[in-house]
DNA sequence: GCCGACTGAATCGGTGTTCATTTACAGCGC
DNA sequence: GCGCTGTAAATGAACACCGATTCAGTCGGC
C-alpha cells in the first residue's frame, strides 16, 4: 500500500524529470508525449495515469518546482540579516539554478512563456510569490534605512528578477561558462545594491 | 509594375500586422494560419505567396521589427551626450514599445521564446545587436568616467535589458496602467545609473 | 485572351489521447 | 509453499482530430 504510493510518486517524478529534459532540448510544442514516455521508460498511456494531458505536465512541472524554489529561497533568506546579503543570496540562488538544474532553468527561462493565457492562468501564482519574496527583502531594506525609499519594492523585485532572467537567457544562448556566470552575478548584485542604497543623510 | 510591388509590400505588411495581433492574443502555436489570413482579409493560400511557412512569419516579423527598433534606438542615442541620458532613453524606448506597439511588445516579450533552437538560430542576431547597442552606451560611460569600470558592459546590458523585460512581463500580466509603467521606468533608470556610477575618487 | 495574383476546399501527415488487453501482485484458503 | 483470484497499474496500437500546406481553378488588369 504505502510502497505502492511511493512507487507511484516515484514514477510521476520520473516522468516530470524526463519532461524537463526533453522540453529543455526541444521546447514544449516540439516535444511529443511519446518522447517523454520513452525517456521515462514508460508507455505512452502511462503518462495519462499521472497527468490529465500534455499541458498538465508543464503546469505541474512549474508549480512543483517553483514551489520548492520559493520554499528554499525563504528558508535561506530567513537565515540572513543584512538586506544586502539577502540580495546577494537571491542573485546566487536564481543564477545557481543554472548550475544545479540546468534543464529546469532552461525550461523556466525559455519555454515557460508560451502564451499570455498560459502565463496568466497557471504560472502567475508561483511567479508572484517569487516576486513577493524579493519585494519583501527590498522593503525590509527600506525600513532598516539601507535602501532608498523612492523605489517601489515591487518594481525593484521585477527588475532584479528580470535582470537575472536576462543574464540566464544570454548565458543559455551563449558560452555557458560557469565562472563567467558567477562573476556576472557579483556585478549584478553590485549594481542593485548600490542602485538601491539610501543616499547618505549628510548634514541638514 | 511599381504599383504592384507597392501593393505586394503592403499586403505583406498587412499579413505581418495581423500576425502580430493574433500571436499577441493566442501565442504562436495556438494561432492558426487561417486566422491570420482572416484577420488580414486574405485567403489562406495567399499567406504562402509572401512567406515560406508559418515559422517564416514569426522569423520575418521579428527580424523586421527588431531591425527597425535597433535603427531607431541608435538614431536617438546618437543625438544624446551624457551616458545617463542615454540609459534613460534606452529605458523609455524599450518600455515605450508597450505604449505604442503593445501587440508587438507582447509577442517579443512572451511569444518569442519558443525553443532554444528557435532563439539561437533566428533571434540571436537581432537580439545581440540590441545588447551591443546598450553595451556600447555602458562602455562609453566607463570611458568618460561616469560609470564604474569593474562591471562588464555586456553584463550590464543583459541586466538592463532583462530588468526592462521583467517589468514588461509583469505589466502585461497585470494592471496595464500606463502611468505606473512610466514611474517604474524612472525607478529602473535610477537603480542602474546609481548602480553603475563610478565611486567618487575622494582623496588619497 | 494572356499573365500573374489570388482563392479556399481538399489533402495528408502528424500527434494527443483513449481503451481493450495484458501484466503484476497481494491476499487467501488449502 | 502453492495455486487461485480479484484488483490496480501499465501497455501500446488504433483512433480521431486538426491544421499547415497545396494546387486546380478563378479573377482582374492590360
Amino acid at each position: 500500500m504505502v510502497q505502492e504510493r511511493n512507487k507511484g510518486a516515484e514514477k510521476r517524478e520520473r516522468i516530470l524529470q524526463s519532461a524537463i529534459k526533453v522540453f529543455a532540448r526541444k521546447g514544449f510544442y516540439n516535444t511529443r508525449v511519446s518522447e517523454i514516455a520513452r525517456t521515462a521508460g514508460v508507455a505512452d498511456g502511462t503518462i495519462y495515469l499521472y497527468f490529465k494531458n500534455k499541458d498538465d505536465i508543464l503546469i505541474s512541472l512549474f508549480n512543483d518546482r517553483i514551489g520548492k524554489l520559493n520554499d528554499e529561497m525563504e528558508r535561506q533568506l530567513a537565515a540572513l540579516d543584512s538586506p544586502s546579503e539577502k540580495v546577494k543570496r537571491i542573485v546566487s540562488i536564481q543564477l545557481g539554478l543554472l548550475r544545479g538544474h540546468k534543464d529546469l532553468a532552461e525550461v523556466i527561462t525559455i519555454n515557460l512563456r508560451q502564451s499570455n493565457r498560459f502565463l496568466k492562468q497557471y504560472a502567475a501564482p508561483g511567479f508572484n510569490r517569487y516576486l513577493d519574496i524579493i519585494a519583501a527583502v527590498i522593503q525590509e531594506g527600506q525600513q532598516s534605512g539601507d535602501f532608498r525609499q523612492d523605489v517601489s519594492p515591487r518594481v525593484a523585485a521585477c527588475s532584479l528578477f528580470g535582470a537575472l532572467d536576462g543574464l540566464s537567457l544570454t548565458w543559455v544562448l551563449g558560452t555557458r561558462d560557469a565562472d563567467r556566470l558567477a562573476r556576472a552575478g557579483q556585478q549584478v548584485s553590485h549594481i542593485f545594491i548600490e542602485g538601491l542604497r539610501a543616499p547618505e543623510t549628510t548634514g541638514t
